[in-house]
Parts: C-alpha cells; structure tokens; sequence
DNA sequence: ACTCATTACTGAGTATAGTCCGAAATGTAG
DNA sequence: CTACATTTCGGACTATACTCAGTAATGAGT
C-alpha cells in the first residue's frame, strides 16, 4: 500500500479522494458484501437453517463486525427483505395506476396491489413467515424493523387511497380516519392471512379466496358506512 | 400464586387413570410442579427474562426433564397461557349468554364476549405479545400449540354464532359459511391489534376505540352482504 | 423375591446468537 | 514523518436453549 521511496514527493492523503473517505468506501463495500451474503444464504437454505458464521463467512468479514451492521439476524433478515417488499409495493402501486386498473372497482384494485407482495411472499416460503414474524413483534427500536414498518404504513396509505377513491366524497371529514381504518384492517388481514398461509403451506387459490372474501367483507363495512 | 388445577395432562385412554401406577402420579405431580413453576416466573420477570434452568430450579427437576414435559421454551408459555386463555374464553361465554347481553346487538356482543381476554392481555404486557406470537408462528405439531389453535378456533366459532344470530336468517346454506369468515376477519384484527397494542404500549382506551371501530366495520360488512 | 423390559430422569455436552475489549486502520496536527 | 485521536474490526468469550447417552425407577412375569 504504501511507497517507502525516499525521494520526497508522497502524494499529499487526502486530496485524492474526491468523493468520500476511505473508511466510508471500506463501510459502504463490506455493507454490500454482507447483503449479499445474507440475501443469498437465506433464500437458498432458508433463515433458520442459516448461521450468523455462515453470512460472515461469505461476507468475509469476522461474526463479531456482522453485527456491527445489523444488531441481531432477525435484523439482518428485515434488512433483505425489506428491499423486495419495497419493490413489490411499488410495482404493485404502478399496476394499481395504470389506465385500466385505475377505474375498477375498489376490492380488485386492492387485489392488483397486494398480488406482487404475495405472489413474492409465496414463492420463498419460509422466510416470508419469518419476516411477518419480526415485522409485527420484533424490536421496534432497531433500525431495519423501523423501515419494515414505514413500508407497511405506505401500504395501508395506499389501500385507504383505494377505499376513499372508491367512495363518492360525501365531504364529511370522517371520510379520511374511516378509510384509514378499513385499511388498517385489510392490512392485518393481508399479513396474518400470508403468514398462515406461508406456514400452512396453503394452495394459493384457497388462500386467495379466503383473501379476496375478507377484504370484500372489509370494503363493504366500509363502504356501507358511507350513506 | 396462579391456578392450581392441572387440567392438562389428558390422560392416556387407559380410563382407569384416578389409582394408576406410581409413574402415572409421578409424571403428574411433575407437570403440575413444572407448571407452577412455569407460570410463576413467567408472571414475575416475563418471558424473555425467565431461563429454563430457573424454571428448572423450582420445579426441582433436572433441566434435561423439563424438555420431556414442554420440548420448547415457547411451549410452556402455550401450556401457561392457555389455561389462562381457556378460562377467560369460558368467562366471555358465560357473559354472552346472560340474559340482558342475549339480546343486544352484535358488536356490543362481540365486545362483551372478548373483554376478559384483552383485560388478561393488558395485564401480563410482555407476555401476551409473546404468547400471541408463539400462536401465530409456532411449530403447528406441538402439542400446546395445538390446544392453543383450538381455543382460536373456539373464539371464531363463538364469534360466528353472534354474528349469525344478528342476521334475520335469510336461510340461505351461504349465510354460515359468512359467518365463519367474518368471525375469521374480526380474529385476526383482534389477535394483531392485542399484539401490537402491548407491544407498544398503546393506552387502553385508544386500543379499545380502535378495535371496536374495525369490529364494527367488519359486522357492518357482514350484515350488509346479507340482503 | 428376582429378573428383565420399559419408561422416566439426569446433567454434562453442543450449537449458536450476540458481546466485549484490545488491535488495527484511518484521519489530523505539528 | 511522528504522534495522537477516532473509528472500525476481529475473534475469543459468554449465555442459554436444547440434546443425548448413560442411569435409575417402575412394574410385569415367574
């Protein structure tokens, strides 16, 4: 690393680094590796079959320096996945706004948002279980909990954008906390009824009906309240 | 001091259980020490805090003996918190039927019939998050996971009776299989929204409004669906 | 009562998540 | 460069849920 000439001239350390320092790259890099790492482990083998050595194996980092990143490896699973949830949810708002979609009825367009998410939560079963797990009862100080938990606010946000859509404004300001509510409540619906299923192991089309039947019977509370 | 009663331990078909042998009271009088123990700790520091080899200790057993009674820390707690959840399931019943709840309305019923189970909840805080989260997520082959589930599903099957007999019974075969979602909706919400609101400390009478507000939502729905 | 098969108990042992403090690397000043 | 400050790393260490192979207790057959 370093030249031991001894004909002065050493390039002066910090002007280099235009960007950021050595030790934020160093961060930045071993961050991505242990990412990987955990992403890949956990989806091949499953999250409890995998150890916290395993990940800092094929991170190359030392276990201790593995929870420098993440505090625990229910963290570090929150940490993984939130990346797809975030994603899903994302395409599942871009499909719920696209022109045809944007004019159904209030339960199908419920349904085109919430399908990325399921249809990711069924294909790597035994994680999703676990990560509803954390996210309804894991720390709530820990930082990748936190962010799971702005996602699902988002989701609810986007279900009561549905609902309230879905209404014909009646102007009375208990329009908003009611369509929050009921969104409150698909979403409790949605997360116990993945988990179950994803445990269960389920066939999707029972899941999907006892899915779609409640949030039917949700949006018709909701939009019954309305008159 | 918690309950004293056993009622656990199923005996074996052998019907002549009250004499049988030695091993038989052995094993009884095990369980019923384990239990005590169990619960008592579990009360005093909380779930997370008790070790097994404490729980060990009072019950004067070995630590290896304890896992032939419950083959998992989690499953002490089921065992524990059942006995619990089945009496207060029982009050909830017997509360139901009185004369002047028989004839309310329907969520005013509901309401009746789960007080004693939040009011249990929200007084043992830490560890009714954790036994709702043993329900929802534990190993489905345990034995007190078992019981567990069938209290669950006793508490729906509750709920559907309410919710069928506020519908004028338009005789339809449908009108039961509704009832059984609806009941399915309103205990999700309940188990989800128990388990958040000990889990963040929510005031009980936000917990309360929020919680009546879905269960109303959900009836609402239901007995929309109905004409 | 003696033998033997079966069941129950035991506690040292194992696996693994998470901690801790000294070491190393990086940045800063004279 | 040398000295010092601060941040990051590492891996031996700890705590604890759970296991297992050996031992003791029980009861049935004779």
């Amino acid at each position: 690393m370093r030249s031991d000439r001894h004909t002065v001239v050493p390039a002066p350390p910090n002007a280099a680094n235009n960007s950021t320092g050595r030790r934020e790259r160093n961060k930045e890099v071993k961050q991505a590796r242990i990412f990987a790492a955990a992403a890949e482990l956990f989806a091949e083998h499953g999250y409890a079959a995998v150890t916290t050595q395993q990940i800092a194996e094929r991170a190359d980092v030392a276990n201790g320096t593995l929870f420098r990143y993440a505090s625990t490896k229910a963290e570090l699973l929150l940490m993984v996945c939130n990346d797809d949830f975030r994603r899903n949810l994302d395409r599942g708002r871009r499909n719920v706004s696209a022109p045809d979609a944007a004019a159904a009825a209030p339960v199908p367009r419920i349904l085109t948002l919430v399908t990325p998410l399921i249809v990711a939560g069924r294909r790597s079963d035994a994680n999703t279980a676990a990560y509803q797990r954390e996210i309804m009862f894991g720390e709530p100080t820990e930082r990748y909990r936190a962010e799971a938990l702005v996602l699902v606010a988002e989701l609810q946000l986007a279900i009561a954008g549905i609902l309230a859509a879905a209404r014909p404004s009646t102007s009375t300001s208990t329009s908003t906390s009611d369509s929050t509510l009921a969104a409150r409540a698909v979403s409790n619906v949605l997360h116990l009824e993945l988990a179950r299923a994803t445990l269960a192991e389920t066939p999707p089309t029972v899941f999907l009906t006892e899915l779609t039947a409640q949030i039917e019977l949700i949006t018709r509370g909701y939009l019954a309240a309305g008159q």
